[in-house]
DNA sequence: TCTGGGGTCCTAGGACCC
DNA sequence: TCTGGGGTCCTAGGACCC
């Protein structure tokens, strides 16, 4: 071969995030806090109020009290270290004069439909990953393949060009955007020079770009195998990819850990995938302060049916029902308690799912005080389906399990 | 200064069936 | 009398992600 151009990988994979999604949605309503650091989240964030002068009077994170964490904050928020999943109460220590504004998903989710579907019109596989993030097949998009120039790249370089000016025009928001031969570097890529950031990498560029970079930029390593990872001294990603296979076997499973090894080496063949159906529908909610199960019973007894009575709703309204009833319980000190019961056929109403969970409650010792209550539904079908019911035995043998004591018996 | 709400997937033991 | 192996379902917990 006279030309030495690499040759361009089996497949074109784009992961795309919005940058700093809900703040930057808030700052299109918001444009006099741009550039301010600002926090969207807290249940009991204010919104911010008309003056009589016709500016708005915000609200500051140094006037907030109570539970909640950062679901979002602007990049000069991030630059005092606020960042999401921080306490609100932290935040408010690093950041006091930051604006906290509450959450408004029914905004969010408007503009997270204006930006797929300004995908769509460019690259159509889509798979979603939640309200502001997507991956992207682009190996069949037309032009994808085409060089320009010398750059065998030029061609998809041009296309998530496109794409991005294309949300731009769509939304007035900027995202980035990651180019590479699999979803594991694309996801990976698309952090690297956000916000506004278009990175587009091959395997050549897996030492140089991926190897000096954390383990934990990873998407499935978590916080538990990061600090694993950290005790035996493997901290970047090359260390990960170095790390011999017997070792991570020993502190690992043998899958998570032969995932680990392929994983560090850019290997990841999951396609992506256009459609899926839910799993299981839940709601739950963190109370105020701390419930007594028999001091605060009529308060728990309220809000447990107030939950099954969402669930049922969004049930219904997505055209579910389900088989599986579970809830969830946290405690004071975070420990978390789940239980469920699955029936023989499946159920949407409100009083069936009350029913089926105010049973899994009677198998939970009460004694400590609560701090969240979730009720779930699982093992979805649609009502016309056939085969949704269970095999085998019939209804009655399970409906029962361990008493708990009776002075514990709760809100039902 | 304690840590939201919505999910998915994996593991593991026991029941039960063939 | 002693002891199969595979497969599926149910339940509980935990890691992880957005």
């Amino acid at each position: 071969m006279a030309e030495s151009t690499p040759a361009l990988p089996d497949r074109l994979i784009a992961h795309l995030d919005m940058d700093a999604f809900y703040a930057s949605v808030e700052l299109l309503r918001y444009p006099e806090l741009k550039g301010m650091p600002v926090v969207v989240g807290g249940r009991r964030a204010h919104a911010p109020q008309p003056r009589p002068d016709g500016t708005r009077e915000f609200f500051k994170l140094a006037d907030y009290a109570g539970r909640g964490v950062v679901t979002t904050s602007t990049y000069a928020a991030r630059a005092l270290g606020v960042f999401s999943a921080m306490g609100l109460m932290k935040a408010a220590l690093l950041a006091p004069q930051a604006i906290l504004l509450p959450a408004d998903f029914d905004a969010y989710r408007h503009y997270s439909r204006l930006f797929k579907a300004a995908v769509r019109d460019i690259a159509p596989v889509i798979e979603d990953r939640g309200i502001d993030e997507i991956y992207i097949d682009l190996t069949d998009v037309p032009g994808a393949r085409d060089p320009v120039g010398h750059d065998p790249l030029g061609g998809v370089r041009a296309l998530a060009r496109e794409i991005k000016n294309s949300v731009m025009r769509a939304t007035g928001l900027t995202c980035s955007i990651g180019v590479t031969p699999n979803k594991l570097l694309s996801k990976i890529s698309s952090d690297l020079e956000k916000p506004d950031g278009l990175t587009v990498l091959t395997f050549d560029d897996l030492p140089g770009r991926i190897w000096p970079l954390p383990v934990r930029r990873i998407n499935g390593i978590g916080p538990k195998a990061g600090a694993k990872l950290d005790s035996l001294d493997i901290h970047t990603i090359g260390e990960l990819a170095a790390a011999p296979p017997a070792l991570l076997a020993e502190h690992f499973g043998p899958g998570y850990s032969v995932w680990l090894h392929e994983a560090a080496h850019g290997l990841d063949d999951r396609p992506v995938v256009t459609h899926s159906e839910p799993v299981s529908i839940s709601r739950e909610t963190t109370f105020e302060r701390d419930l007594h199960a028999k001091r605060d019973r009529p308060e728990l007894s309220r809000i447990f049916t107030a939950l099954c009575e969402q669930v049922a709703s969004d049930l219904q309204r997505k055209g579910y029902q389900g088989r599986t009833i579970g809830i969830k319980l946290r405690f004071e000190g975070f420990r978390t308690v789940t239980r469920d019961l699955t029936l023989p056929l499946p159920v949407q109403d409100a009083a069936a799912i009350r029913r089926a969970a105010g049973e899994c409650l009677k198998r939970v010792d009460l004694s400590q005080r609560l701090r969240l209550l979730g009720v779930r539904v699982g093992k979805l079908s649609r009502p016309g389906d056939v085969e949704s019911t269970r095999r085998g035995k019939t209804a009655s043998s399970n409906a029962t399990a361990g008493p708990a004591p009776e002075n514990l018996r709760l809100f039902n």
